[in-house]
DNA sequence: GAGGCCGGAATTATCGATAATTTACTTTTA
DNA sequence: TAAAAGTAAATTATCGATAATTCCGGCCTC
């Protein structure tokens, strides 16, 4: 039992003004691929700094290497300190952001060696979810993939290089998500988000069409569920894409 | 640059008492694999705050879906709520804790479902691992993959159960640190911390003697050098080891 | 006596201040 | 004049209070 100490602590109604966070909401046009039930997200400051920080991250707002000042931020967003510094020891958990005691934190770099590792590794990861994939569930998402497909191509001959990330992301991410090993999706995911701060910054419309191209065979070996060859696929598929920038 | 409001903020010598702490200390005899230099992880309270929950959760201390109360813990330690909370969020963005908007934080009931696809997961990064094992690297470190089979082999004879996990973990953490992408290590590691809070649970001195035998295989075929046929065997013996207590 | 409506107690979320530490700059000293 | 030593400013880390929300139990209503 906690000590009843001094008199009682809380006993006023509730009924006081709402949080202000001007700056907060207008930076959330809560686009994107809503993470979670939207509202969700935007139930506490915390979470609207979090995801807002990580937005502007994956944007290339904040560089790699730029230093985060957690007053600065409470400024700029008309909150205190308290749940800046808890959105950055999320972000700093999930491998975003760093930070140093006493010195401050700021957007993690990512070498080039690790970026290389995360494309080997989700490689791997994504040829063992394809072979995992039950037949059925296949059946039922061909069609979505395939549409993918279809946007990515869209998006290359348009020159809409975001649309095309989205679309990238999505293609992967929903062969992930088909097989029946949630785990294996979050860390898939784990990897994509440290991935997403470092795309923005080299993506050339050259390499968009040849990427695009480079899914049609994994699409095809799916339709034929072949499962095998579109595990390998797909890990030659992350090799390639590797070696393209490095 | 910030905007120079009222006075000067911070003119005072450093030279104050330090923070008191005296119930995290005594609870951190700092023994266990030391995870990073000892020293880093001391350096601030949120540190040593997260370091002991976490310990006590491993350690079955805090049992799954119980309720962590921010004021009562910070009280015990002798701290304000802030650092507490931080520490919270960091071990929730870790998936240990879980918490509700305004409705508290418990430990994260890890169910079956959950704990299969983990160790199903953990068999194939294993297997992947062992594959990309350089074989300079290898010959190195097998003897040291041996002792740690050793260690298992006499933990299970003195019913030292602490100490058979602990060579457990260390023996297949080994494996997987010799190859070289260092994200495959982070990511069997995260998954290593989510089963071990569950670990505690059920471990009993009969499957204890048969998992240490269960890993002579696995030494045997290292020692040959054949990382194939080692990977197999890392899969399959996850898969096993899964079936046991299912 | 089942459901709805207070009122208070407990707890989380956020705030505004203070302490501790680093950093950059100035001054001193040899 | 270069190193050392001090000093102020900037920033992080922590604190102690307050606001917001949930939870629980009694009381009323029908």
């Amino acid at each position: 039992m906690p000590k009843a100490d001094a008199v009682n602590p809380r006993t006023t109604p509730a009924l006081r003004r709402k949080p202000d966070l001007a700056l907060v909401e207008p930076s959330l046009p809560l686009e994107q691929t809503a993470p979670k039930a939207t509202e969700e997200i935007y139930k506490s400051v915390r979470d609207r700094i979090r995801w807002t920080l990580l937005k502007r991250i994956s944007e290339g707002v904040y560089r790699p290497g730029e230093r985060l000042k957690e007053l600065k931020l409470a400024q700029e967003f008309h909150v205190s300190q308290a749940p800046v510094r808890e959105a950055f020891r999320e972000l700093e958990t999930l491998g975003v952001l760093i930070s140093e005691h006493y010195r401050g934190t700021r957007v993690r770099e990512i070498s080039n060696r690790e970026t290389q590792e995360a494309y080997h590794l989700r490689g791997y990861l994504e040829e063992i979810a394809a072979q995992l994939i039950p037949l059925e569930r296949l059946q039922d998402e061909i069609a979505n993939i395939e549409a993918l497909q279809e946007t990515m191509r869209g998006a290359a001959l348009s020159g809409d290089m975001d649309g095309f990330a989205r679309a990238n992301v999505q293609f992967h991410r929903t062969i992930v998500s088909l097989a029946p090993n949630q785990m294996l999706l979050k860390v898939w995911e784990s990897l994509e988000i440290g991935m997403r701060s470092q795309l923005t910054l080299q993506k050339k419309l050259s390499t968009m069409h040849l990427l695009a191209e480079l899914h049609q065979p994994i699409v095809d070996s799916l339709k034929l569920q072949d499962l095998k060859q579109t595990g390998v696929l797909l890990r030659e598929h992350s090799f390639s894409f590797l070696k393209e920038w490095t």
